[in-house]
DNA sequence: CAGACCAAATTGGTCAGACCAAATAGAGGG
DNA sequence: CCCTCTATTTGGTCTGACCAATTTGGTCTG
């Protein structure tokens, strides 16, 4: 958690930022290192560690002759923090998109978990889900057990590839999340649910059953959060909610014809 | 994929192998910048350049006072290529927990795509189904069939988080896949029957149905190139086929008490 | 002998200035 | 109008230097 504030991190910060809010069309030049050391009033070699970066978040591409910028969707999935904390209010579509694929992958774990889990480790996790039971009022305290919760099956299943993507997804994203602070209200009587799906699944051993008791509580999850955040962003002006992604359905169509870069 | 090679990337390709062979434990020093500089006969810039990418792979942290190297299983999915491009043949734990998570996010995809789907849309994926389910016998043609296939369904399902763990995924890590060149034989009749799920889920319009036989077929294969991989990679004297991550479920245990640093 | 303490060596962070090779852009000629 | 050939720009790399913070090791003290 001690962050380490460099002068390249800064730089790279704000010009991720900068590339994420589409102020730089794809394949459009990118400044060049001197005239960003100049901008930053750094040295050429901080701009290069920032760039460098940059170039491994898949946002740019840098090569003798001009950098170039790249289309955020064929990004590292480490922009996904950023992007979502951009605003002070993440994009709906956003979170939207990102629980679904976090309840995808936890849905995945849940099975895996139950499936490897020897006879100790079921009876722990079934220990686990009682405890959150009775736990089931105090929404706050229910947190860090739900953590733990998590965490467990993700050792249990230890499929590397789910761990190393959670890592990127929850980095700054589940901060994120609570940021909202919407659920509580939906959450009690679909996590109830849920508990008792587990404690189930969990006593006959049940993968798919937890699996698709995960999702079908992630996608209620989804709903409500959804809900929760159109009603409380309507004030806004932006009220023009079309399909797609609305931070960057725009330039797939350039995108295509772009290839050549 | 006009690559642009760079001492720095070399530098650093080198040192993330390196660190994923787990040549260095979890905590450990990092080489000082100096060192390393001497080391790859490189300027300290082009060293410090490659660090900054490890430190953005979440393989070491870099701080005043020494760098120092963090566990595998905290870095970024980033590191997932690498690692499976490693040795000649991938470790068959790998390709399993990749295919397992690869497929839940396909499944994702396709139930998100047909769901949201619009008329137009629905229509062209069944031809492309059809146009697959008549190449079935030519499994070389087939491919990239497949791969716009699921280009398509990507496009509609528009989720840009899993796009986004797509990119990542797919990046050095599909082309392994085909490395193997091990599932032909099985691959056939499960396509057939996933084949003609497809067809009916997209007639209906039912996502959860396609969701479903996606699950089922990635299981499937699943089971068959390890079945595969591990009657290929019998010879090897590496017989000791132990549950858990081959390569890093050891140091579990001495990264949790490590944590202090 | 243990522990507090201080100074030297080490390490990362940053900068300036310089050179090369490749790529780009612009002027000039066909 | 297009092609070609320079001049400029741009990235890639190196050297060497300075600062601040940490680490280290030894000294001094209780």
């Amino acid at each position: 958690m001690t962050e380490n504030i460099t002068i390249s991190h800064e730089i790279a910060a704000v010009l991720r930022d900068e590339i994420l809010r589409q102020q730089f069309r794809c394949g459009e030049r990118f400044p060049s290192e001197r005239d960003l050391a100049v901008r930053f009033n750094a040295s050429r070699g901080a701009v290069r560690e920032a760039l460098s970066q940059l170039e491994l978040l898949g946002l740019i591409r840098i090569l003798p002759g001009g950098t170039r910028v790249q289309a955020i969707d064929s990004a590292s999935i480490a922009v996904l923090g950023p992007l979502m904390a951009m605003d002070d209010m993440p994009d709906p579509v956003l979170v939207d998109q990102f629980l679904q694929t976090f309840g995808a992958l936890t849905s995945l774990t849940a099975r895996t978990a139950i499936n490897r889990a020897d006879a100790k480790q079921l009876i722990l996790l079934q220990e686990m889900v009682v405890e959150l039971a009775q736990q089931l009022s105090d929404f706050e305290a229910m947190q860090p057990k739900w953590r733990e919760f998590l965490q467990t099956m993700e050792t249990v299943a230890d499929n590397l590839v789910v761990r190393l993507i959670g890592n990127d997804l929850k980095a700054q994203f589940v901060e994120q999340m609570m940021k909202l602070g919407v659920k509580p209200e939906v959450e009690k009587k679909t996590l109830e649910q849920l508990l008792s799906s587990l404690q189930q699944s969990l006593a006959n051993g049940d993968g798919e059953r937890a699996a698709s008791a995960i999702q079908t509580h992630f996608d209620e999850v989804r709903l409500a959060v959804t809900e929760a955040m159109n009603s409380e962003l309507m004030p806004p002006e932006l009220t023009n909610a079309k399909p797609g992604n609305s931070k960057l359905a725009n330039d797939r169509a350039e995108d295509l014809q772009r290839e050549t870069v």
